[in-house]
DNA sequence: ACCGGATTCGGAATCCGGTTCCGTATTGAG
DNA sequence: CTCAATACGGAACCGGATTCCGAATCCGGT
């Protein structure tokens, strides 16, 4: 159970594997979900039985492609979202990708979103992408940027919304960003009415 | 084309489309999308052939079965929503039952989701939907519940967002509603920073 | 009430795409 | 170079949507 009986993969394989899943990347980004295991084969010259061999189903390897573009996702917010100073832009910056690679990448929509949309992710990548999400809470929390009662859960909820509104009407999510953001402000003053 | 060449359809194939069309809606709330074209045709006690003659597509099945939800919304928004004084309340009121309607009736999600995310609604229904949507616009921008840039679009993309949301994670749209909301409302103030 | 063409019905056959299976080819340790 | 282990290719299999067509049913005319 705990010990890694798969030490080292035959070579040629663990190449095979990568090759697979670097022309489902590209085939999902340009033709959306209704790619077919045998064309993802055929680009990646190999049978359909190698595919099978590294993602179990077709659903595993659209997650894996997602893992994929999670990973983009997270190494942009490192670089560019969190360094920002500003809290509200770096939230913005955050939010934004993510509709971005959806704007791309049309197909692997849905996994996507699902993971996002879910508080239980699976990937290690998803998890550091949480911690991202908890940190940047955290400095809205301290700096005023977000009202009192934010939870991450909140954050991920609209990061969700971002990808599903995403494929209806693409660009329009960066309105529902800003609505979101506003509405996750905390009212300067107190209300009147 | 202009023409109504299919007048008086036999009588019984009108009542054969109409129990096709029940049986689907109990199935899809009960069963969510999975349930399959034979599993409809045996529960409405029709052969595969006479579902296919009345909607030529699982999808445009699908369809049809969402357009019934959205008239359930619909009836609802004119009976509780509108009447309600207070704007506020009544976005919330319509709001959260299209995330009650995607509570139950799970599978027709994604199809009720696409419809009411673009802004180009094939039915009658959803036009009148829109309609109901930019009357509670109107009010909003009249007695100052809603900021003065708001837009129909804005309404809708969230509802898309709340149906979408409503897949994952059941009744987290109800916060999605709270903070779309709060941010859809103007600042009573000047903002200081 | 009865007839004949139009329309609808039922469900077997077909099509399609995901998944499985297994004989063959390749890898790499000894 | 040899052999067991591992990976490969792609034909076969399967489930589920969709199509096809002879049989059954309706309905306006007589």
């Amino acid at each position: 159970m705990s010990k890694k009986p798969d030490r080292k993969a035959r070579a040629d394989a663990e190449h095979n594997r990568g090759r697979v899943l670097e022309v489902a990347c590209e085939l999902f980004a340009e033709h959306g979900d209704e790619v077919q295991m045998a064309e993802v084969a055929r680009a990646a010259g190999v049978g359909v039985g190698t595919v099978y061999r590294h993602f179990p189903t077709r659903q595993a390897l659209i997650e894996a492609v997602a893992e994929r573009r999670f990973a983009e996702i997270l190494a942009f917010a490192r670089a560019e979202c969190l360094p920002n100073p500003d809290t509200r832009q770096a939230l913005v910056c955050f939010l934004s990708r993510i509709g971005e690679v959806h704007d791309r990448a049309r197909g692997v929509s849905s996994a996507i979103e699902a993971a996002l949309g879910s508080t239980e992710p699976r990937g290690q990548v998803a998890v550091e992408l949480l911690a991202i999400g908890q940190a940047l809470l955290d400095r809205g929390l301290a700096d005023g940027t977000l009202r009192p009662d934010s939870k991450v859960d909140d954050l991920y909820m609209i990061a969700g919304a971002v990808a599903a509104i995403s494929r209806y009407a693409a660009g329009d999510w960066r309105r529902l960003i800003d609505i979101a953001l506003e509405g996750m402000s905390p009212r300067l003053p107190a209300r009147s009415e």
